[in-house]
DNA sequence: ACCTGAACACCGTTCAAGT
DNA sequence: ACCTGAACACCGTTCAAGT
């Protein structure tokens, strides 16, 4: 048998099928090298930063070898995606638990509340926004929305999708920026007042 | 003599000194061959996108050697900076010119004027916001805000900072997913309620 | 069932040698 | 002054071979 292609992974894209492990482990030995993968993965992005990331490095990390990681992952991207995941998950944890908490409360106070949630969850680690994350996320924040009193969103989903890309692209920018304490401050107030005035309007606009 | 380092390049940033063609070209024919590489660049970008281009499908395409790109570009970055920053630039161009279209009218006609002019030039190829760019597009818009009759904005970087970002990402997120004519019209609205909210509020607000 | 690591086909970048 | 292209030090990914 020959090599049919080693051909580089040219595909950026995360797609479900990319992204799901190669294979589930069975044996409590290799349920261990996949914990140790995911640590070391961490690890390395933290220390050198995601350009510096090496599927070499993180096995080298992990104390396994190349192959051994290629069985449990498809390829760099999907690694990369799965501990992502991981790590936004737990931050939109602190958005759910605030758009449960403003339920039926002003549309000012949910945006309010939402937006300072949303910041003070740190997207420090800013990566590519993931797909799954960004769902949960723009749930929470409709539900929410939904619950308001008196208030109507024509199209609350668009409302949303603006409002949650807004937010995550301002703090990725400000904190890759390498903000100061005060620049985050300012930040932070006026990502206020772009949530409450955005919200306010369009709870309000009509629209055909 | 021996080769001092073969590193591979693993810095992302793009900041100025890297940036900065190598050399500049002192004869016709030279002039000729950067131009040729600009030139291939947008080509190879264009067909088969950022992923798939490196630096032999470029110079390949320009019809010279890789040696010869180097002699003009630093590194690869640079090469897609050039690029890019041209491309931007041309964009911004019909943002400076609806603010400037814009001077002294209302904070309402403000944000709606500038926003529909950001959409409309249309960020089909968005990449990296490229900081040139962005500085250009700011200042344009702190401009026309500062020539609001009746109204002041406190801390007006920062709102034109959250501002932009926040069109900028959106958009961007929108086209990548490949959005309908129908997706693209309602964030057409939800992107110049969001202008208009947080501007107005803006201009209202007290801060310490 | 799980792991290894040499091998493959790419990369970005350099530099002695040419015109 | 400008260009060439083999050579270097990396990459991501695979797969025959081992336990």
């Amino acid at each position: 048998m020959k090599k049919s292609s080693g051909f580089r992974s040219h595909s950026a894209d995360a797609s479900p099928r990319l992204v799901k492990p190669r294979k589930t482990p069975v044996q409590a030995r290799s349920a261990e090298t996949v914990r140790a993968i995911r640590e070391a993965t961490i690890q390395v992005l933290l220390e050198t930063g995601a350009q510096r990331l090496t599927t070499t490095r993180v096995s080298q990390r992990a104390g396994v070898s190349v192959g051994t990681l290629y069985q449990y992952f498809p390829n760099k991207n999907a690694l990369l995606y799965a501990v992502l995941n991981e790590h936004f998950s737990r931050i939109i944890d602190a958005l759910e638990q605030a758009c449960a908490a403003s339920h039926g409360c002003s549309v000012e106070q949910m945006a309010r509340t939402m937006t300072l949630a949303f910041i003070d969850a740190k997207l420090h680690d800013a990566q590519a926004i993931l797909v799954d994350v960004r769902k949960r996320g723009t749930a929470a924040i409709i539900k929410m929305l939904r619950s308001a009193p008196g208030a109507r969103f024509p199209d609350v989903e668009t409302t949303v999708m603006v409002l949650y890309t807004a937010l995550a692209a301002t703090m990725r920018v400000v904190l890759e920026s390498g903000a100061s304490k005060a620049m985050v401050a300012a930040t932070r107030r006026e990502l206020v007042l772009l949530a409450e005035g955005q919200l306010t309007r369009a709870s309000l606009a009509q629209r055909g």
